[in-house]
RNA sequence: GGGCAGUUAGCUCAGCUGGUUAGAGCACCUGCCUUACACGCAGGGGGUCACUGGUUCAAAUCCAGUACUGCCCACCA
């Protein structure tokens, strides 16, 4: 992408406070900056791997899913981009979950494909383009019905292309070969077959109906795609005289202009004020139309006045009173907004430039009587957000409540699974008061609607194809419907219509159901729920299982990103700069299960710097290896192994078993978590450190080196799903060490989850290592002494089989804790000059001389007593509470009496300790 | 009007079936280019877990209510 069209997407850059790279700034900084460049140099550099590692996947068909095979399949579709939309972050989130769900089952040994594709997003293409036309000074209809589609078209499968180019450097494992679009032709078949189906059932129908108009769009709209957004509005009470009386009834309205369209009056039959009037006449006002009073229990008399005009072509309910009461139905709006010739002197006018010199000619009539505030809800467009007109026209109708009965029993029964499970609520109450489905659009970029009209008999004929005659009346003289179906008729259609459907093809056959999938929450209705009726009503069941349905993602202030807010960042941008690795892992990172995240530009650093940690740890593990050193890293070593290398072989267990256990609930943020914690943390902070000898030129133990390649072997597969990139790059370095090399990460094998190595003593025995590293470190850091410098440590031990384990292990933790000199023993004398640490079995004491400082080191300690002396009250009060002993379990109370021996202990030395200081 | 989420450190969030000294990342402060990594290392400060009641020996965790925030649905003219 060019800069231009990158300022283009996000003209609102300088909002983040970032400026492009390096251009600003005087000379020393940007001097400065390349010092920083060059020490930088032995950073992970993605670009140096991700394009080279996507084209050999792509080579080796990797992603490329057997129809012929015989393992099991996991299937995802991917939910289309619409091609009006370049993909943002919403899209990288939705993309990247998708595709750990699919590498992870492919590592796992499923036969798993992820078919992608594109949506032709009909009312939004359509519109993009029509704006390109008005910029050239033209419109669709100058331009003719196959020239616009011809040149839409184009547009689109450019923008299709560009889009499925992201998601290729996003590092996604799409089946490439069987990319589908919405408007192809295997799916055009699909729809037609699929409407005439319906048609044939009765489930299809064509109405004379109030249905959303945008006068914008110029198009009807399902009920699904208009957004409500609340509105200041007013309340206009306006007068009708009755006939022949010299009284009126007062009438309230929010949109004064479609009294214009009035063609009754209705009371509540129960409203005795108004009883006698019933049967009546008014005057409509300006028309001086005369329109009868009815009494339909409609009416709310609590509202406004009790009276409400009847607009039987401009208003849902009102459509229904007039049915009831046999009322005209007066249209008087044309397509774009403006009123017609039923308006009379107001013909041309927009509907709200015609508002105002309708009020303003009531109040000098004195027809108004007066307006109050009143806030509503206006129905608007979810495309171009224009306010929605209720619109009598002839439209057709999928009838859906026998459609959504299935659909309802399956997330009943429990065989469609939500996650997290609260979204089923919302599916169901959208499925329960399921009403028809709009499908007819007039536009000209979609599927045309197969229906043919005869010109002399006006027979209707349902079929793919134009007929050769009528069937009624053999006239060869036919037209096809104008219009095309609503995008969604044929999305709804995609997890079989993608495999060929209604082919019998082998891929249908072997992969369909799908498994799972991925959304936002946005469109349960407008696709979700519908694929789920189609899925039961086309094949028979399901087309997945389960939904996952993730956050949106939101900018630093949480604004929903958007391109049309400007606030949209390219995953292109991010990729450029840190690497798609840093994108994937980041977005998972920052989104909480089932929550929103709120992304910024430094979210990725987070990743990038994790991507950079790994490949540090990789480097270094190879970088001790000679070259003829060979591992098998397809078992856990087992022999010759000590102390630390057992605890991570059980940490790596333990995180093996928690993300499976993660992935399967759907809870990735939880399971990327838990893999980067124990790689920074467990691996990278503890076991490096502690197998890295006293000295870097004594070689590092063989034992621990086997454990370490295995581990690092074990992370990059648990990884690989996360980051599939610089995993397969760690993958083609380590291949040269191991008897079992492979080329590639993308069959795994996954790690076995097992408890081979699960001990507690050896957990405990590690954490008082770690104890005591962790106390040497704090008091060296308290008390200044300067990090370079090694110290000698004397440990008085309370407890021997600490100090058997401290001695044993000694060389391991002497380079972390900086040990110069080591004295282990039950009657060790503090030095002099030292400074003092209490852990549970031991006292730490290092000798400062020249370096301590009495007052500092006295309020170190203190501060430590204090802490200590709260937790032994609380936990004296606790014990000898007589109901605590009574009714807690013994085990807990059991855990809390150690506990006290142990803090009474160490507030004892403590104490001496301090006492000590006392005289210096 | 109805429904669904959420309210824990300055920010974004963990904390599952009640017993932890309430955690992480980022930000902040201090010291460090130490045998892979300054995209780094080590240390540190910071929270009466929205509020009010209740259950319990014990509540951030369970129950009820209140307040606020966000989202969704709805045909009150």
């Amino acid at each position: 992408m060019t800069k231009d069209t990158a300022g283009d997407i996000f003209p609102s850059l300088e909002k983040y406070g970032q400026p492009e790279n390096g251009t600003k700034g005087n000379d020393l900084e940007n001097s400065e900056k390349n010092m920083e460049e060059n020490k930088k140099s032995k950073a992970y550099d993605p670009k140096a791997v991700e394009d080279r590692l996507y084209q050999t996947w792509l080579e080796k068909k990797y992603f490329h899913g057997d129809e012929n095979g015989t393992r099991p399949t996991y299937a995802i579709v991917i939910p289309p981009p619409n091609v009006t939309d370049i993909l943002h972050l919403g899209h990288g989130l939705n993309n990247t979950i998708q595709d750990i769900l699919m590498r992870f089952h492919r590592m796992r040994g499923f036969d798993a494909v992820w078919m992608p594709g594109a949506d032709h997003a009909g009312i939004a293409t359509q519109v993009v383009v029509e704006k390109q036309l008005v910029k050239e000074g033209t419109t669709r209809r100058e331009l003719g019905r196959d020239k616009f589609v011809e040149r839409t078209r184009a547009w689109a499968f450019r923008n299709k292309e560009y889009i499925l180019g992201q998601l290729k450097r996003i590092g996604c494992s799409c089946d490439w070969e069987r990319t589908r679009f919405t408007i192809d032709d295997g799916l055009s078949n699909a729809v037609k077959e699929v409407f005439i189906a319906l048609y044939n059932k009765d489930l299809i129908y064509r109405g004379n109906r109030i249905v959303n108009w945008c006068p914008s769009c110029q198009t009807s709209l399902s009920d699904d795609e208009v957004e409500h957004v609340d509105q200041d509005g007013k309340l206009w009470y306006i007068k009708y005289k009755l006939k022949g009386e010299d009284t009126y009834l007062m009438v309230a309205t929010t949109r004064p202009e479609t009294m214009l369209g009035d063609t009754g009056l209705a009371v509540n039959p129960k409203d005795k004020r108004y009883k006698k009037f019933v049967g009546k006449t008014v005057i409509l006002p300006i028309l001086e139309r005369e329109i009868p009073i009815v009494a339909d229990s409609y009416v709310d008399m609590e509202f406004g006045t009790g009276v409400v005009k009847v607009t039987p072509a401009h208003d849902p309910n009102d459509f229904e009173i007039g049915q009831r009461h046999e009322l005209e139905q007066i249209n008087i709006l044309n397509n774009d907004g403006t009123l017609n010739a039923n308006a009379g002197k107001f013909k041309g006018l927009d509907r709200y430039e015609a508002r105002k010199k309708l009020v303003a000619e009531l109040e000098t009539k004195g027809q108004l009587e007066k307006v109050d505030k009143y806030d509503l809800s206006v129905g608007t467009c979810y495309r171009c957000h224009n306010a929605v007109e209720p619109y009598l026209s002839e439209q057709w109708f999928v009838r859906m409540q026998a459609l959504a009965k299935p659909a309802v029993e399956a997330v009943k029964k429990g065989d469609l699974r939500f996650h997290p499970d609260y979204w089923s609520k919302t599916y169901l109450h959208w499925m329960e008061n399921i009403r028809d489905w709009c499908i007819s659009r007039q536009l000209w970029w979609g599927h045309r609607i197969p229906v043919y009209y005869c010109e002399d008999c006006g027979e209707v004929m349902v079929a793919a194809d134009k007929p050769a005659k009528c069937v009624k009346c053999e006239s060869e003289s036919l037209r096809q419907d104008e219009d095309v179906l609503d995008t969604w008729f044929s999305s709804w259609l995609w997890p079989f219509s993608v495999f060929g459907w209604p082919e019998k093809t082998k891929m249908l056959e072997r992969f369909y159901p799908t498994k799972v999938l991925a959304t936002a929450p946005e469109i349960i209705f407008l696709w979700v729920a519908r694929m789920v009726m189609a899925g039961y009503e086309f094949m028979g069941g399901l087309p997945f299982n389960d939904v996952y349905i993730h956050g949106i993602v939101r900018d630093a202030s949480g604004t929903k990103m958007s391109k049309s807010l400007g606030n949209g960042i390219d995953p292109i941008e991010i990729i450029d700069k840190h690497g798609a690795d840093a994108l994937r892992i980041s977005l998972v990172l920052a989104t909480p299960d089932g929550q929103d995240p709120w992304i910024t530009r430094n979210t990725f650093e987070g990743g990038r710097n994790f991507v950079n940690k790994l490949y540090q740890a990789s480097r270094f593990v190879m970088m001790r290896l000679k070259d003829d050193q060979r591992f098998d890293t397809g078992q856990a070593p087992e022999d010759d192994l000590i102390l630390v290398d057992r605890w991570i072989l059980s940490r790596l267990e333990q995180t093996v078993k928690e993300v499976d256990k993660c992935v399967g609930e759907f809870r990735l943020n939880a399971a990327a978590k838990e893999l980067y914690s124990f790689t920074w943390n467990d691996f990278c902070s503890w076991y490096i450190e502690l197998i890295k000898p006293d000295s870097p030129e004594e070689p590092i133990r063989e034992g621990s080196m086997k454990v370490a390649i295995y581990v690092l072997d074990n992370i990059i597969r648990l990884l690989h799903p996360f980051i599939p990139f610089v995993t397969e790059e760690i993958n083609g370095n380590l291949g040269q060490y191991l008897t079992n090399r492979r080329e590639t990460l993308t069959f795994g094998p996954w790690p076995e989850a097992s408890d081979k190595f699960a001990d507690e003593k050896l957990d405990a025995s590690f954490a008082s290592i770690q104890a005591v590293v962790n106390a040497v470190r704090s008091v060296r850091a308290e008390m200044n002494v300067p990090p370079g410098k090694r110290s000698d440590l004397h440990i008085r031990i309370t407890d021997k089989k600490l100090g058997k384990l401290l001695e044993e292990y000694q060389i391991y933790f002497r380079s972390l804790a900086k040990i110069n000199e080591l004295h282990i023993g039950d009657k060790i004398k503090k030095p002099g000059l030292s400074a003092s640490a209490v852990i549970s079995g031991a006292e730490i004491f290092i000798p400062l001389e020249g370096l301590i400082d009495v007052e500092q080191e006295r309020g170190r300690l203190q501060k430590e007593l204090g802490g200590l002396k709260e937790q032994l009250e609380r936990l004296s009060k606790k014990l000898a509470n007589a109901d605590f002993l009574k009714n807690a379990p013994k085990d807990v109370i059991e855990k809390d009496r150690a506990r006290k021996v142990d803090i009474e202990e160490r507030v004892e030395k403590l104490n001496n300790n301090l006492e000590q200081l006392m005289g210096w």
